[in-house]
DNA sequence: GTGGTCTAGACCACA
DNA sequence: GTGGTCTAGACCACC
C-alpha cells in the first residue's frame, strides 16, 4: 500500500495517514474486503510508532471506512460507489461551507466567490 | 473594537484573533490608517495573555494586513477596496485548492464538486 | 449442534461459544449424557481454530455443564430442570449485582433503578 | 481526586479511570466546572502512563462529560441534575438489555427474572 | 504550566 | 501472526 508520509508538514502523522488511506479507499484503490496492512508492519515500512498506526486505523474505523477482525487485523468496509459518493460529498461540504462565511463575512460578494471558485475548480483539475 | 473569543473552540485562541479581526479590515469595519488597541488593552479585555495577542499581530503584520510604528501601536495598513477584494480571493483560492484537489482524488467527478459548491454556496448564504 | 460465530462482534470467538454451547444446554436442546461434537469437528465445521474450541470446552468443563471422558469425548453433565435455573440465576445475580452498584453510585435511587429494570424486562420479552 | 486502580483486574487501566471518574461525576463529588487534574500530574499519582490518562480523559469527553480548553485542561461539563439521571438511566439500561435476553433464552421465565432482580436490587442496597 | 503528538520498546489475549 | 494495552521518555504549540 502506498503512502507517503513526512514529518515537514504541519499536518500530523495520523492525519496524512488518514487522509491518504482515506482517499485511496474512496478512490477505489483499496477494495472493499480487502486486508489493510498489519499496524505493524505499517509502522516498519513508514518508519512511525504502532501507536500512530493504531490511532490512524481507529480513526479510519470511526469513520465506518474500515473493521477489524480480531486477531485477523483491519479490512476495508463494503461500501457501495454510492456510499462512497455521499460520503466524500459530506465531507466536502462540510469542510466548505465554514470557508465559504468566512468569505462573504470580508465582503466577497456571490460575484467574486463564484469567480474563485472557478478559479479553483480549474487550477485543481490540472496535473 | 470587538471581538469574540472562546476558549471551546478547537481554534486557537491566537488564531480566532487573527481570523476576526482579519475579517474586520476585510470587510471594512476597521478602516485603513486607524489604529489597533495595544496589545495589553486588548489582552486585558479579552482576558488573554499579551503574548497571544502579540503573536497574532504579528500574524496580521506577516499578512500584511497591519503595520507597526515604533511606539506607537499597530495600525491598519492601506489597502484599496479592490486590494481587499484581491486578498480576500487569494486566501480564498489558497483554501479552495487543495480541497478540491482531496474531492477529485477520491474520485469525485466535476458534476459532483459542483454540485458541493453550490449546496454550500447556498448554505453559506443563509446565515 | 447448530451454533453462530461470527469475527465481527467485540466477543472473542471462544467467549461466542461459550455462551451459545450454554445457551443449548441451559436451555434444553442438548439433553443430560449427550456427546458434543469432538473438538476437531466443530472447529471443520465452524472454520475457528482447534485451540479456540478446546479452551471453550475446557470453560464449560470449569462451569460443571460439561465433562470430558478420556479417549471418548465432552458430555453434557447432568442436571435437573431445577439445578439449571439455580444455575442461570446464580450466574445472573453475578452480573447484575455490580451493574446495579455503579448505577447506585452514580446517583440512581431505588425508584429509577426500578424504571430501568421494568423497561429492560419489556424490551428483552420482545422480538 | 480520589481514584483507585489496580492492574490486578481483568479491566484495563484505561477502563478503570473511565468508570471511576465517571461515577465521581455523575454522583456529584466532581460538580460542574472543576478542573480535573492534569493528565501528568493524575499519571504521577496513580503511576501510569500518561497515554493512559489521555486515553481515559478522551473517552470522557467522548461521553460528554468532560470538556477540554486548550493550555487550560480538562473541566467536568455542565449537566442537570436531570441529564446525569438520564445518562445513568440510559447506559444502565443498555447493558441490562442484553443480559436479560440471555437469561430468557436459557429458559428462564419472567417470575425467575423478578426474583433475581429482586434479590440484586437488595445485595447491592447493601454496604 | 497545559494538552497533542510521537517514539521504541513491552506484555497480553486471541486466532 | 493479529490487535489491545501499557510504559517512560520526548518535542511541540498554546496559554
Amino acid at each position: 500500500m502506498i503512502v507517503n508520509l513526512t514529518d515537514k508538514s504541519e499536518e500530523s502523522l495520523q492525519a496524512q495517514l488518514v487522509r491518504q488511506i482515506r482517499t485511496l479507499i474512496l478512490y477505489g484503490d483499496l477494495e472493499a474486503g480487502r486486508q489493510l496492512p498489519s499496524i505493524r508492519q505499517l509502522a516498519g515500512e513508514q518508519r512511525v510508532s504502532v501507536v500512530t498506526v493504531q490511532r490512524a486505523y481507529e480513526a479510519l474505523e470511526g469513520l465506518g471506512l474500515i473493521h477489524v477482525r480480531r486477531g485477523k487485523g483491519y479490512f476495508v468496509s463494503e461500501l457501495s460507489h454510492e456510499d462512497r459518493m455521499t460520503f466524500s460529498r459530506t465531507q466536502l461540504l462540510a469542510r466548505l461551507v465554514p470557508i465559504f462565511r468566512q468569505a462573504r463575512a470580508e465582503g466577497l460578494e456571490a460575484s467574486g466567490l463564484q469567480e474563485a471558485v472557478r478559479i479553483a475548480l480549474e487550477v485543481s483539475g490540472r496535473d
